[in-house]
DNA sequence: CTGAAAGCGCTTACAG
DNA sequence: CTGAAAGCGCTTACAG
């Protein structure tokens, strides 16, 4: 029950004289009024401390200019950089935003989802972060209004913003390719995923286009987190013949390696070079300065918010062009070693994480 | 308008040939019915692909399974690891958690909270991070279930869960004046923050207890972020006589310190020592890795949703023991140098920034 | 222009 | 035990 407290529109209709179909249209702007017959509205407001119930207007209008933003882990960096911007867009638009953190579970992701059916969000916009097994396309499909942002979730009907994962990964690449590095390896997030895809396509691409092979040795696919850097890292570290660079298409993923790196005793960038991909907020501030391909948070939540209010207002969604990103150069990459750096002895032992799949 | 397609608890009783009464006891488990019914129910639910409409509900019952969470600055990582521990606790307690991201405006907790009103929560956890003009105070004590989280306003009446700033401050101050350090400086958050409050006062008292007197040009005051510890830092350098060491009360305004130190080539710890506050993620990936007072965001997530959902329940709250804290010792301190660490010539010319006031 | 009334999709006292 | 009906607090066609 409610706190008898509350007062309703009924309440400020009888205090003011009025009918509560007259305060809702004069609250709503829909209607103007008499001077006198608005000012005793407006005092019934201000005595009875009105407030509209926002779950009733809902119930009846069937919108509640909210929006929500489901994301797989609200304790990245990069994602809450982007939901912070989305607020901040969605605000300036007349809307609120809420967030949902889904720890990437898919029911989570189809329960807030749902939301959208019974008016408690306008639209929704989606931050998978796993493979769908079906059930994420057909609930995208059947209600409107969502737009997928950062990831895929392929053949769902819906506007799309990515980054542009084929160019950063590209830049990160001959990057370290023009620094002389021939052995380099790359690690990903699962690889499922339409950024693993589309990094580990122009990974391979770039070192085509010099007449390089990727070595299979070389190849780490994971998840987004620093467990599966360090994985990755102890795995080439395990290697006869290491790389002398690494392309961690996550900067969560640098994480990982770098304390790995640091574990083992390995130097960046004179044993090891690395660049990240997101360049998330301080990581100038690490040891070494990471080199990383930048995407904008900002930009990222500024226009998702966009194109979902759009598509909300009935807009047709042009395919949107992919957030720009540079490659920032800080100081952990350098030119190769003349050898292979190699881990003394049994530094290893007991540290080798389990094998991974492949792509 | 509600999309013509989604079926509702009409549908379902008529598909099923029982009342809507029926379907929603039995859906709501308040009735046993003879299998045979059920299984009717159940075919008919599936068949219509029903799902109830929460807000529908909410209106009716004035409940909503769901609490909110409303944190000053989502991309602050210390505030996402709470939401996200409090997450995993309301939803392993079956209620649904949403995060409203204030960005510290005040008007925008106000309206969060009302969400509290028209039952599109049942409790809110507030993180507030600035000082209240009176309004904060009178909302919270008009709508009940809101519990306190990391900060206090003033005068409210409501549960509170704090960390145990007095001891993490004491930790990190006396670890500074273990090491030798005489001219000791702090850098907090907004003055009339509970946080900055109690850890300046356990800083002051700290230096007390060795008989040793705070130097007002010791001590600023500004916002959690790297901005301040930068102009915190540059404020320091200017002096004659730059403090040995400094105790950041936020890990963020340490970024800030950091970030200085480079751009002015100070070294850490041989120059100044520095201790952080919150130790969040990847603080030990630094250059130097950080020396900081520990605070468990688990905990504090994990406690206040238990503390939230108990306070819905009706149940008296005592006063919460205070999140444990610790000191992490890694390598941002050591003894401080025979002499002071003065900057070469005009190092600083235009980088000062405009004075704060003190405390 | 104004208001009485129906309706949004549920829940739940109340009566049978 | 079951169901018809009222009610949650709004909005909005519809009639006056």
């Amino acid at each position: 029950m409610k706190k008898p407290t509350a007062s309703t529109i009924r309440n400020v209709a009888h205090a003011a004289g009025v009918s509560v179909t007259t305060v809702s249209r004069h609250l709503n702007g829909r209607i103007k009024l008499p001077a006198e017959t608005s000012e005793r509205i407006r005092a019934a407001v201000a005595k009875l401390e009105y407030r509209p119930n926002a779950i009733a207007r809902r119930l009846s209008k069937g919108s509640s200019e909210t929006i929500g933003l489901i994301v797989s882990d609200i304790s990245y960096p990069f994602f809450a950089a982007i939901a912070s911007a989305a607020e901040e867009e969605a605000s300036r638009l007349g809307y609120s935003l809420v967030m949902f953190n889904s720890r990437n579970i898919a029911a989570k992701e189809l329960g807030f989802l749902s939301r959208i059916d019974d008016a408690q969000v306008d639209g929704i916009l989606l931050m998978t972060n796993h493979p769908d097994d079906g059930a994420l396309v057909h609930k995208i499909n059947t209600c409107s209004n969502v737009v997928l942002v950062d990831e895929d979730v392929p053949g769902a009907i819906a506007p799309r913003l990515f980054a542009d994962n084929r160019l950063g990964a590209r830049l990160a690449t001959e990057h370290l390719l023009d620094h002389g590095h021939r052995a380099v390896a790359f690690v990903g997030g699962p690889p499922a995923l339409l950024s693993s895809k589309e990094r580990f396509g122009a990974f391979e691409d770039s070192l085509k286009r010099r007449s390089l092979e990727v070595n299979p040795d070389y190849v780490f696919f994971g998840d987004y987190d620093e467990q599966s850097g360090l994985d990755a890292f102890l795995r080439f570290a395990a290697l006869d013949s290491p790389p002398t660079a690494i392309f961690a298409s996550a900067d969560m993923l640098a994480l990982g390696i770098l304390q790995g790196c640091r574990r083992l005793g390995i130097a960046v960038p004179s044993d090891l070079s690395l660049v990240g991909f997101d360049d998330i907020r301080n990581v100038d501030l690490l040891d070494p300065p990471l080199t990383a391909v930048h995407q904008s948070a900002e930009e990222f939540g500024r226009r998702a918010v966009g194109l979902l209010i759009d598509h909300i207002n009935g807009a047709e969604i042009p395919d949107a062009a992919p957030v720009a990103v540079k490659l920032i150069v800080r100081h952990s990459v350098a030119a190769p070693r003349k050898a292979h750096w190699k881990l003394a002895g049994n530094a290893l032992a007991g540290k080798l994480p389990p094998a991974r799949v492949g792509i």
